[in-house]
DNA sequence: CGAAAGCTTGACGAGCTTCAACTCCTGTGG
DNA sequence: CCACAGGAGTTGAAGCTCGTCAAGCTTTCG
């Protein structure tokens, strides 16, 4: 594993940039490291024997991700697009309590939305769970200081259909009918396959029911 | 709030106990303490407008419940028996650095507990989710160190069978039969509601698929 | 420019929810 | 002591949503 030097910043050790589509560690691999995303989205997930895979979770850029009790990853992670991502030794979290207080919050904050998404899983139909999926992305964005017309929100989806559906646990056909109903319905628009266009984020928010923060 | 005197040990301050079926806080509350369980069973949950409802986790002997990242409970919690519990201000966390450490080991495999469930919620069929159940329960029995034979493990279900659907994110009807199925094909008995003598747990753990260990 | 992967659309069937009726158990009051 | 009411659980029948299979279409990339 070639680590560049680290700039030493709050207990943030090496920084390195993934291309799209690489896996950053595998299911199963030893976590000697924690990361956090610079720039790019990251995607974790989980798989099964028979080869079905859970996404459990699309991070943009300040999460933390590959955290693990035991010394093993439970879940593998890849990037989406480009990503800039930064590791520190899991020893590092003895000397430095700042990183310790940051991830005490941000383990609580993934209970929530791991929480949030089970709700989502369990109680929605799958036009609710993708209304939800859209609604989480344009918050996202918003939080993360993108002023714009509300009544045009340009959300990114530069994941597949496949990695919505293994997100929302459903197949990429639903996935695909859902987009194409609530375009017909008015609320959003797809110029193409990767680009959302909220038009209508009040009604959107109304077919969600319960708004996704994760 | 009647607190009793707080005997000091690991920064575990007020012990109450709880009737079954009181509820120990309401989603929405200012969160001010973190609980652990001392004895029996809480269970917390989330709802939605509709008073759809999911619940969230079956906690017992050891397990922390309650943490908040904003201040305020995102989930409700009620005992399903009588149980035994300890609260800490919040505040002491400041001060109590072996506390902290082990909120933060028991928030990641909150995190892990989580994407099982995840996992069984969305990749199941409704049969292995109520085997999983059922293999949870067991697994956690055996964790608290009683010692049985293998053959023979007797599970306590202290909750209804509509609470275990909003766990399992099903209806108390699909709940009720293939528990009976399970009955049917000579995996578990069933000598009361609220007892399953499971007779093959291996058999048990081939339904279920993937093992809910939260 | 052509092949492969990703996306969409249609038809069909399985599995779960919903609705409804009935039973069982518990507690309460006459 | 028994009748009755209410809640929880079970069981049956019908309907609908979503997954699966299959075919056609579009985008991407060498």
């Amino acid at each position: 594993m070639p680590n560049t030097a680290s700039p030493q910043q709050s207990g943030i050790g090496a920084v390195r940039v993934y291309p799209d589509k690489t896996p950053v560690y595998y299911q199963g691999d030893a976590a000697t490291r924690i990361f956090r995303v610079n720039s790019g989205v990251i995607m974790t997930f989980r798989l099964l024997e028979d080869s079905r895979r859970q996404i459990t979770g699309f991070c943009t850029e300040g999460e933390f991700f590959g955290l693990s009790p035991d010394g093993e990853h439970m879940d593998g992670a890849v990037t989406v697009t480009s990503a800039g991502v930064q590791s520190v030794s899991i020893s590092a979290l003895e000397t430095d309590a700042d990183l310790r207080a940051q991830l005490l919050d941000h383990s609580w904050r993934k209970v929530e939305d791991a929480q949030n998404l089970m709700m989502t899983l369990t109680k929605s139909s799958s036009e609710a769970r993708v209304a939800a999926f859209l609604v989480m992305l344009a918050e996202r964005r918003k939080r993360r200081g993108a002023k714009q017309d509300e009544n045009a929100i340009e959300v990114r989806l530069p994941m597949s259909r496949l990695d919505i559906a293994d997100y929302l646990g459903l197949s990429r056909e639903t996935v695909s009918r859902r987009l194409n109903d609530l375009q017909g319905l008015g609320l959003i628009a797809l110029p193409d396959t990767h680009t959302a266009n909220i038009t209508e984020i009040d009604g959107l928010r109304r077919k969600a029911g319960t708004v996704v923060t994760g």
